[in-house]
DNA sequence: ATTGAAACCGACAGCGCTGACTGTTACTTT
DNA sequence: AAAGTAACAGTCAGCGCTGTCGGTTTCAAT
């Protein structure tokens, strides 16, 4: 009754209709982040989700009722996302025994840089003027905040003990490297933006060992 | 034939309905501003905007024939305001005798805590993913930065010969700033802010004095 | 094998937005 | 005074998006 074929692996465990289930519900949440990169928040249709997800927008309306529910997950998935990106962006960076400043500058620039900043950017500007989807993005938003600056302070050990120095440190890049991708968004930015960011780093080092 | 009427007055000299018609065109995009601010671009409906103007929407369609010559106007309209709001900002910091650059960066940081950078935040983002905004957009938005340029480099003439690191310091206000502002649409900025300003003020000092 | 449920599809009505049209009033020209 | 033009209003059809509903196939349980 209960023993001939699970127990034995993580992902059939579920059995075929729930691994289903998640497969198609992921599909659609990644089909959704892709939407809002591509067509911008009040362009991602359920019509477009649904065809790059590759399935019937009634199909789709089983597994989320309404656009607001996929709403929902999708933040919840890029939230998920997000954090580790950059985690993974942010140990890599620091393992290269080198100059770690200037490599979390290079990390944290791509990070900004990547479709999930764009995506989030376009969340954040929709929900100026939707209450519904301020609702859903703000405690999210919160909280990766709060996991983001944890996980800066776990990869920056040698700041230990300085943490008004390091609250600058992480504030300065955030609001340079947050305004140089929105700026970049109209205007192409070359040498002088490389410029900004040498003295950004410059400015870090100087913070670390003030 | 050309001896009666005219001749004497700057306002009366268009006559009764081109001064009427300029006008409503400028009720008609100070309230596309407005419903940009309010309701994002994609909310920006050809009947809010109508309706907030005053007039019906047939009436609207008279001076703009469609949607697209409203958005082209208000996207010049924007220009000129912001342009005009910077350059009064500015010189007036500049009359106040004290710490120029501090008074800088408090105008400048009103700047972008204004509706009119809310708006051309909300235009940018929708720029992203529409062509013909983005056509309309780009040469306007290039041109603003140019003048905006130009007028920090009259209104702080100190500078003169240090023109590398007058760059980088307008530079990185702009980025600062434009970061401050996108993200204080969703977390609220308080204390951290403040010494964030107050970091940037005194890096702008030393690049001064260098 | 049969029953039930879950994944999936297609069609439908309702709604808001846009642009085109006709009609009305006020001003301008000769 | 009459003809012409500009400012304004209201109505209409077309289109895209959303959410609901009935119908079909595939898996799970007894």
């Amino acid at each position: 009754m209960l023993d001939h074929d699970n127990r034995d692996d993580a992902a059939t465990e579920l059995g075929w209709q729930a691994q289903k289930s998640a497969a198609t519900r992921n599909a659609i949440l990644d089909s959704a982040i892709s939407c809002i990169v591509e067509h911008g928040y009040r362009g991602a249709t359920t019509t477009a989700i649904a065809q790059k997800a590759g399935l019937s927008r009634g199909a789709m309306l089983h597994h989320f009722p309404s656009k607001l529910d996929i709403v929902r997950g999708a933040v919840e998935h890029l939230h998920k996302k997000r954090l580790k990106a950059f985690r993974k962006a942010m140990t890599r960076s620091s393992e290269g025994g080198q100059d770690r400043v200037l490599l979390g500058v290079d990390a944290f620039f791509d990070h900004v840089r990547h479709p999930l900043f764009v995506a989030f950017l376009e969340l954040s500007v929709a929900a100026r003027t939707d209450p519904e989807l301020a609702g859903i993005l703000k405690p999210t938003a919160e909280a990766f905040e709060r996991e983001w600056y944890q996980t800066a302070k776990e990869v920056f050990p040698e700041w230990q003990g300085r943490d008004e120095q390091f609250d600058i440190a992480l504030d300065l890049s955030r609001y340079v490297m947050e305004g140089l991708a929105i700026s970049s968004l109209t205007h192409r930015g070359g040498d002088r933006d490389r410029r900004v960011l040498r003295y950004l780093a410059d400015k870090l080092h100087e913070l670390r060992d003030a």
